[in-house]
RNA sequence: GGGCGAUUAGCUCAGUUGGUCAGAGCGUCUCGCUUACACCGAGAAGGCCGCAGGUUCGAGCCCUGCAUCGCCCA
């Protein structure tokens, strides 16, 4: 009886009840491991029994917490997003297994404008806008869509073996993430670090928001550079007008549709062809705008023709000229990209149609002197792709410096350490240039922004947009101030509820709960319409997950979260905010480790993405191979920070190997057969068999390695370690000795089983982290074959350290010759086209220490289809005629071949071996004699390549030997 | 323009402090349905570790330059 056998709440989906058809107690295992048998039950089993939920027991190590980056709600899981999972779940269950207090917080991210668009599409769909549905309306549309994808995104996790407290599962939108979000504008407003102000901001015409610079992406476009002449001003008539001249100036531009807004002309100070004509001014063809020409070190006298126009209301660059020159700004545009009143004749024709009108007309007027071709880089909307238009707005900025200092120096100071170190460099590149945050979006889903304006004492300066309900974006509108529709009968709450407004010029009300009146006491209050960046309310994930500012008791015992796990692709966007936020909020870290990993691609290296259709559903790949399948070949793909490439045969790679380990312990259980086993108290004893020494010897290596790796986060690493144990040495040696030994009956040896069942419960334990499933499925089976067994599950049990001290390197070098001579005779018998059923005699010459092989030869004899063979101490008890040789370090195999022996096979196969090894008998010889080597290498270098020398030397000569055998 | 990464067997990738490190899986070739596993077993072939210099007794591993591909920032 085990542990679990007497807890019905354990035992019962390990009984031979209706959800566990296969591996019952007593029953036969499945001849393959069926993931799609075992996954979802244990999955079940693990969340009812509560093992997701942190534990803390006194005296337990430190808290290991992780909160999960929030997946958007805008579709399902993608293999990213099981990546992340992977590499998570190994830490957590890691953690959870070493005994250590340990919590994996998931959530959810409302994701602002992805997820309106999302629902905008869906919309569309219907032939519906969100402007018809209304601000209140459309965002139930979302939340139904929230709702949906919630609970599937919640199951993907599930089945991806997530073990997560599920418990306390967060969406970026919830209560207490509000409070947060709200609490920390308060505080940034309230120390100045909040500010509202008219900027040049990135303009997404198509989405109808501002972004923040990290939501433009650069593209490289073919595009042209236009050269427009600007005649220059001569004087004027006496009624002002200007006069021009025949002389002009040629400005290169890449936007021409601006020059409706170009307030000056610039060029290089030092450009000696201009020297006569800063100062002077130009005429704007079409326009008939008198700008001046001024000199601006920011001018490159390569570019173009040297002359730039200036549209600071339209470009960065031309922003910091006009403030440096104090010109105005000139906005030409509409929110919809469309020419604004200002372009005169093109108001209304959207920016390319009248890129092409104007350069049309200033050809028919003689003003384009010519067009080159010329490569442009050009802001894209990170969302939709749309070319983005610099524009002044008004927006919402957070100011940066100040908070960027301390995350620095807790980045520099060791604080918080990046993992792999590299990307270290890239965050503090990126800190050190730090530009003001534009948080404002001019969306309808998001945290709206806790400011509110006083109707009551500024109505006059809040100008109302009303609609009818309804109207889509472009519809006519009402436009007024508030107080004006106010007497024009128009009610406070039909303005709340079918206006926008801007209230540029009013006093801002910031709190954090909802006034109900102004602090003048006016109770008629309209709140900003404008929602804040998404990435505001996740950089304050790692506390407003744990109760902040609300409640201390969870944060203080978590906080600061162990590690940060995510894409480096994010770490501008999220773990620097979230560094900052956290100092900020908190005054502490909000993680100590920052761990990166890179971008999934499939098989042809593409990107993964659903618009591309190179996207795969981690799902599909889970119902083909098994989770545990995905999980070992996302993890085994690449290193930390490195991107990988997904392809079915790495799956495959790793369903094979679940169903390797499923086979070799339903093999080992089965072997128990009816009866339990009694584990081994402690290592082998001196006189144990060698193999058991070996084994143990070389799973305590193994445990003590993947120790190591885990903590260098080398996950990958400490995988593959496993895999080549389980496989290479524990199937391949081990458990075909150990058929050997449970077959032999003419010997006292003890029986192999407590030994391997031993050893194969630790590799469980060893990889259960990477390979949940089929490691506990695997694990609920074997022990209950083990008497004593302790611990109700595998996901709870204790993790492998590899600290029980033992090593054994005689037993690790005598199983290393016997598997050398196993080989050896393998090899041979491939080579000769020995029938493979056929037994053959073989001997073994060990002029040395041969107990090891003497006990080794029944192994040898099963393992290599030998009968018999027989170990010799000298060259003259072995036959010499028709035989082939192996010489190994240390013994030489003699096989009689008789009948199948070919005399010059047998010399050629000889002399090549003969080559390699006078090859490198040659090199370590020359690396001996090399004064230099042996004055300056350690000695145990030398030791080392003196060692090797003799064993290739001996190699030699035996090789030799063998030759002149053969005559 | 600045920075980072990648370049190792046909393919996908390991190789973490320079000294058996030239490896794995898949693929290929030869065998094998040996009572755990054909999602398997045995054996084999296959690489001047991108190129050129340098440091060192010794370099896929460190330094410099170059090339190709990719990414980030401007």
């Amino acid at each position: 009886m085990t542990d679990a056998d007497t807890r019905p709440d354990l035992a019962a989906p390990y009984e031979n009840g209706s959800d566990r058809a296969d591996a019952a107690p007593g029953g036969a295992m499945a001849k393959a491991y069926d993931p799609r048998a075992t996954e979802d039950r244990v999955y079940r089993f693990w969340e009812r029994r509560g093992y997701f939920k942190p534990r803390r027991p006194e005296g337990a190590g430190p808290p290991f917490s992780i909160v999960m980056p929030p997946p958007n709600v805008t579709g399902e899981l993608h293999v990213g997003h099981a990546l992340t999972d992977a590499v998570e779940d190994i830490l957590v269950r890691w953690h959870r297994m070493l005994g250590d207090p340990t919590l994996w917080l998931p959530g959810v991210d409302h994701a602002g404008i992805a997820t309106q668009n999302v629902v905008e599409k869906e919309l569309a769909k219907e032939g519906l806008s969100r402007h018809a549905l209304g601000r209140e309306a459309f965002e139930e549309r979302v939340w139904s869509w929230v709702g949906r994808y919630r609970s599937i995104i919640s199951e993907q996790h599930r089945r991806l073996g997530a073990s997560a407290d599920w418990s306390r599962e967060t969406f970026t939108l919830d209560e207490g993430p509000q409070l947060a979000v709200r609490t920390t504008f308060k505080k940034l407003f309230d120390d100045g670090l909040i500010y509202r102000g008219e900027r040049l901001i990135n303009w997404c015409p198509r989405c109808r928001t501002a972004l923040s610079d990290l939501e433009v992406e650069h593209e490289d476009q073919n595009s042209s550079l236009w050269y427009i002449r600007y005649p220059l001003v001569d004087g004027h008539d006496s009624a002002g007008v200007p006069h021009v001249s025949d002389d002009a100036m040629t400005v290169a531009t890449t936007r021409p549709e601006t020059f409706v807004g170009d307030v000056a002309v610039a060029v290089n100070p030092n450009d000696p062809r201009y020297a006569d004509k800063i100062g002077r001014t130009v005429l704007l063809p079409v326009i008939q705008r008198e700008i001046p020409v001024i000199a601006d070190v920011a001018i490159e006298m390569e570019f173009g023709t040297g002359a730039l126009k200036v549209t600071p209301g339209h470009d960065p660059v031309d922003f910091e000229i006009g403030q440096r020159h104090d010109l105005p700004r000139i906005n030409v545009m509409n929110l919809d990209a469309t020419l604004n009143e200002q372009a005169g004749p093109y108001a209304g024709i959207d920016r390319y149609e009248a890129r092409a009108v104007i350069v049309r007309d200033l050809e028919e007027l003689g003003y384009l002197e010519k067009t080159e071709p010329h490569l442009l880089t050009v802001g894209v909307c990170a969302r939709c792709h749309t070319v983005v238009e610099p524009l002044m707005s008004w927006q919402w900025f957070v100011k940066m410096e100040q908070l960027a200092r301390p995350a620095i120096d807790a980045v520099r100071e060791g604080a918080i350490a990046f993992v792999p170190e590299r990307f270290e460099r890239m965050y503090l590149n990126w800190m050190e240039n730090i530009r003001d945050w534009c948080i404002s979006r001019q969306l309808w889903w998001g945290h709206r922004i806790p400011v509110w304006y006083s109707a009551d004492d500024d109505g006059d300066r809040i100008i109302v947009t009303l609609r009818q309900a309804g109207a889509g974006p472009d519809a006519p509108a009402r436009v007024a101030p508030y107080n004006e529709l106010r007497a024009a009968g128009v009610s406070h709450e039909e303005i709340v509820r079918s206006g926008t407004w801007s209230a540029v010029a009013a006093t801002p009300v910031v709190a954090i709960e909802t006034p109900e009146r102004a602090p003048t006491g006016g109770g008629h209050l309209l709140q900003e319409t404008d929602v804040l960046d998404t990435w505001f309310s996740s950089g304050l994930w790692p506390f407003s997950t744990l109760g902040w500012p609300r409640e201390r008791t969870e944060l203080d015992f978590w906080y600061p979260t162990s590690v940060m796990e995510t894409g480096y692709d994010i770490i501008f966007l999220w773990v620097a905010r979230m560094i900052m936020l956290g100092l900020y909020n908190m005054g502490e870290i909000p993680f100590s480790t920052v761990y990166l990993h890179g971008t999934v691609r499939n098989e042809h290296g593409q990107r993964m993405s659903k618009s591309l259709g190179t996207g795969v559903d981690p799902l599909q790949i889970v119902e083909r191979f098994g989770s545990d399948a995905l999980r070992y070949a996302l993890i085994t793909a690449s290193g930390p920070g490195n991107d990988l490439r997904l392809s079915d045969q790495r799956v495959e790679m790793g369903r094979n190997f679940a169903n390797k380990l499923w086979n070799a312990a339903r093999f080992v259980i089965s072997m128990i057969g009816d009866d339990t086993v009694r584990l081994p108290d402690g290592p082998p004893a001196a006189d144990a068999p060698v193999e058991d020494r070996w084994i143990v010897s070389r799973a305590e290596r193994l445990a003590r390695s993947v120790d190591e790796q885990m903590r260098k986060f080398e996950l990958g690493e400490a995988a593959r370690q496993v895999y080549d144990f389980v496989w290479g040495e524990l199937a391949d040696w081990y458990i075909e000795i150990a058929k050997v030994r449970a077959r032999d009956e003419t010997t006292a040896a003890p029986s192999p089983l407590p030994v391997l069942a031993s050893v194969l419960e630790r590799c469980l334990r060893l990889l259960h982290p990477f390979m949940p499933f089929v490691t506990e499925e695997v694990w609920q089976a074997l022990v209950r074959k083990i008497e004593g067994a302790d611990g109700d599950a595998l996901i709870v049990a204790a993790y492998p350290r590899g600290d029980g001290g033992y090593s054994d390197a005689t037993a690790e070098q005598e199983m290393a010759q016997l598997i050398d001579v196993v080989r050896a005779v393998r090899n041979i018998r491939a080579e000769k086209k020995v029938e493979p059923a056929r037994f053959i005699a073989a001997f073994v010459l060990c002029e040395g220490e041969r107990a090891a092989l003497d006990a080794g030869a029944r192994y040898i004899e099963a393992l290599a289809r030998v009968r018999p063979l027989r170990v010799v101490g000298a060259a003259d008890e072995a036959p010499r005629e028709q035989v082939a040789t192996a010489v190994l370090e240390g013994v030489t195999v003699v096989v009689p071949l008789a009948g199948l022996f070919d005399l010059d096979a047998e010399r050629g196969r000889l002399q090549k071996q003969l080559a390699d090894a006078e090859a490198e008998a040659a090199r370590i010889e020359a690396k001996l004699a090399n004064e230099q080597f042996r004055a300056r290498a350690p000695e145990k270098i030398i030791a080392t390549e003196q060692e090797r020398l003799d064993a290739v030397r001996a190699r030699r000569a035996g090789l030799r030997a063998s030759i002149a055998e053969l005559g």
